[in-house]
DNA sequence: ATATATTTTCAGTAATTTTTGAAAATTCAA
DNA sequence: TTGAATTTTCAAAAATTACTGAAAATATAT
């Protein structure tokens, strides 16, 4: 497969993994043109790329850096604004873990805690699944939670050499 | 708070949570209701509970039994069907996570196997970062497919005590 | 067999999300 | 300052996704 057309491809496959995943096809799709790219990228050159408008690629940039998977790059002389991404995966990773845990998580275990001490009878069956299923959510969010954390804290080598040994 | 409110809020936030992750509203909310309803419900149950129309229903119904997430249940004597929720958490996860390895990790791993071998000279900075990406990539998918194997056939009392004493 | 209850399908509609593009705001060099 | 280059904003349009409801199909009881 010639470069051209695999660049293409990865780039689009990405943006359709993003759609099932909660991400926008295009955010997805800068974030994969950004990651093969060996240099950093103008505004107009994602533009070009991508075959998308000035104020999309604007807003999905902005986006990109508020989760802290591109980089505003400034380089000396020039007048325009650059783009970079971070390329070591793993660290890619542990950044989206650690922001769906803070966006997502977080704010469904607060919620969980409230509803879990709902008034009436346990004695009353429909009380109880409740009580029941939120607890139980609640003690595996918990759970992941901690062990989340410990993942966005580890290097790639130990996480890989214990983790899958463990599980070996 | 009483029983009908924390039961509002619970759909409404389940419903919530899983447009963050790809799963439409609806599904989610009526998996929800399943969740938490200690007996069988009917179709009729579910469109009044939630208020939506009997195709969305049954549609969503379908879709939920495919994840394996609901079962069809007949009762004997009742003209109607039921359906009812895995009420077991960790089972619910293990299934979730087994169904969307099959649908989106394996694809991908089988596109980067091919996105690997571009032809091109790997001095060329572009050629280089496109690989050394794609790899990277499958070299992190492959340790998921691995790890998330032997999680989807573990016990959680298994993978809870080890895990987490590992991690600690 | 026939009638009735129940489930499924799907074309059309509605709601939501994404994208555009031009105007406004900002930045920077001279 | 001024003005050109660049970035940002956002109302309107387009695209996508989800939902409805009625008709068709299927199942069940008599």
């Amino acid at each position: 497969m010639k470069l051209n057309e695999a660049k293409q491809q990865f780039i689009s496959s990405w943006g359709a993994f993003g759609t099932h995943w909660g991400i926008n096809r295009t955010m997805a799709q800068i974030h994969a043109l950004l990651l093969i790219s060996p240099d950093p990228l103008t505004q107009d050159d994602i533009m070009e790329d991508l075959n998308i408008s000035r104020g999309n690629t604007n807003m999905n940039i902005r986006e990109l850096i508020n989760w802290g998977l591109v980089d505003r790059v400034i380089l000396p002389g020039e007048r325009k604004e650059f783009f970079t991404a971070e390329k070591d995966i793993w660290k890619v990773v542990r950044q989206i873990v650690k922001e769906r845990k803070k966006r997502e998580l977080d704010p469904m275990l607060k919620l969980l805690d409230q509803l879990e001490d709902v008034e009436g009878d346990k004695r009353d069956k429909h009380v109880k699944t409740f009580v029941d299923t939120v607890s139980g959510i609640k003690r595996l969010g918990l759970q992941a939670d901690k062990t989340l954390d410990i993942m966005i804290k580890a290097e790639e080598n130990w996480f890989v050499n214990n983790l899958v040994k463990l599980f070996r």
